[in-house]
RNA sequence: GGUGCCAUCGCCAAGCGGUAAGGCCGGAGCCUGCAAAGCUCCUAUCCCCGGUUCAAAUCCGGGUGGCACCUCCA
């Protein structure tokens, strides 16, 4: 596989550390409110990346980080009045809820920041004695940033002394701007806090990532991980800080392969109505099915930006929804392990730095194919037994498919109205039964009216949400 | 201001030196009581100007226009 690594800059060949087995440390959510649809971008892009390391044969250890102790934190609890864990407690619970709604695998593991106090504590200790941090007056205790030559290699940034320079005069419990935070003391002694030989306070923010891949992973060999990744906002400062106190604390390197993400942003002027002029998830998720979502976070290149429009989303729908009518074309048929040239193909886009484009086109083609094959011969079982495999391997791979056809396209109505809908086709029924296609028509429109699509079949009348 | 990314059909989007994938929308047709779904067919020379090359959307230089990071951020 080649994955485009943030260091070199360049596509380059994904060899395992070990081999076998892959390790993978992604960013996760600061746990203070409910996530956007960026936050849903990176889970899908890096469930996909596990997903294809699965699909070709490793062994795949997904770590995922949740930062439970930071300063926006701190800001919501004293607005909400809750405790630390009601707070961030809520907020874990409905982020792996809508994460597993975009059907993101859950991770291997969920290290909180706050289970881990002792390894940060431990590792800017290390820091100090290695002469890679120091404590200020105030207590802070900074990475000294110049002295870690490799700084820098990371984002590419080049330093401007003239712009440093005035930022240094603001913050000057610090030796040099670009030093950043491994610990800061607690202000007061109702601000929550942790006791160690630090002082009593609390980690920074970027401690914890290099922390908790120490003790999850360890540090040996030529790197610590095999991928790292997370979106490019956090290329700098949070990831550069992270490979900085690293590779100073330990020795080793952090990761082979820095992958990032672009972002999600609002386009044109004007935001979305029905998605309430928000882009929460959970906004997104009342309308859409999490499947088109991930659909749609997918069909841009996962490096580029996505500009979240509505009408692309609907795009995004209507291409899946294809998707499942071929699922529904071969609706009750037991699905069989068979390879497929379709399946070559598609895990050979993937490998090409995750070329989703490819492999949607390549879907398209696919249920093309087969639809055009059962329109001529609809009782042909080699086709079948190879789309549904084909389907089986989508599901697998790209995370898309995992319905039951007819739920999927039952989606957002309650039993109620399926009962209702179903009474409304039984009375067409009876009315296209007496040749009465006045009154069938009728209530064609009247179903079309609450946005439900009808198709007559030699199967009887089927029926989706538009 | 510094650094970096991008600019392909009405819209979304591949392409990574060899003569423009795919989807949405639109048009024509088959099917249908009519539809829907499905299938078939049709629609671009790649922001502008130079240059390199037998050959450039793809490489180089210069414009123009977007965007991102430099502060919390997926």
């Amino acid at each position: 596989m080649y994955l485009f690594d943030s260091v070199t800059k360049t596509k380059r060949p994904f060899i395992p550390l070990h081999e076998g087995k892959v390790s993978m440390y992604v960013c996760g959510p600061t746990v203070y409110d409910d996530a956007h649809l960026g936050h849903a971008r990176s889970s899908v892009v890096f469930d996909l990346l596990r997903r294809v390391l699965m699909g070709s044969g490793y062994e795949v250890t997904y770590v995922k980080n949740i930062t439970d102790i930071d300063d926006k934190i701190l800001n919501k609890l004293s607005q909400t009045g809750q405790t630390l864990l009601e707070l961030t407690s809520y907020y874990i619970e409905r982020y792996n809820t809508e994460m597993e709604a975009l059907n993101c695998l859950t991770p291997t593991q969920m290290p909180k920041a706050t289970d881990h106090i002792d390894a940060m504590v431990h590792m800017i200790h290390t820091l100090i004695e290695k002469g890679f941090a120091y404590q200020s007056f105030d207590g802070t205790v900074y990475f000294d940033t110049t002295q870690d030559e490799r700084y820098f290699s990371l984002s590419h940034r080049a330093i401007d002394e003239s712009q440093t320079q005035s930022r240094l005069e603001e913050e000057h419990t610090k030796r040099h701007p670009n030093d950043f935070a491994l610990w800061k003391p607690a202000k007061n002694s109702h601000e929550i806090a942790f006791d160690s030989a630090l002082g009593r306070g609390r980690p920074g923010w970027h401690i914890e990532c290099s922390a908790m891949i120490e003790s999850t992973f360890g540090s040996q060999g030529e790197y610590a991980i095999d991928i790292h990744g997370g979106g490019a906002d956090l290329l700098f400062p949070h990831h550069e800080n992270e490979a900085a106190q690293s590779r100073c604390a330990t020795g080793v390197e952090l990761a082979n392969f820095w992958v990032h993400n672009g972002f999600v942003t609002i386009g044109g002027e004007k935001m979305s109505k029905s998605l309430g002029n928000s882009f929460f998830l959970k906004d997104a998720l009342e309308h859409y099915h999490g499947e088109v979502l991930r659909f749609y976070l997918l069909s841009t290149h996962y490096r580029s930006d996505l500009h979240f429009f509505e009408e692309d989303l609907l795009a995004s729908k209507k291409r899946l929804d294809r998707l499942y009518r071929l699922k529904k074309r071969l609706y009750g048929m037991a699905s069989t392990a068979l390879e497929t040239p379709f399946q070559v193909e598609l895990l050979e886009a993937l490998h090409d730095d995750m070329n989703t484009s490819k492999v949607f086109a390549l879907i398209d083609a696919m249920l093309s194919h087969a639809n055009d094959v059962l329109d001529n011969d609809p009782k042909n079982k080699a086709i079948k037994t190879q789309a549904l495999a084909n389907l089986a391997y989508i599901e697998r791979v790209m995370g898309l498919g995992s319905l039951d056809a007819y739920a999927y396209f039952q989606f957002g109505f309650s039993s109620q109205e399926i009962e209702a809908i179903e009474a409304l086709l039984a009375q067409r029924h009876e009315a296209k039964k007496a040749k009465d296609f006045a009154t069938a028509d009728a209530l064609r429109q009247q179903l079309i009216e609450r946005g439900i699509a009808i198709m007559d079949t030699v199967d009887g009348t089927k029926w989706e949400r538009a």
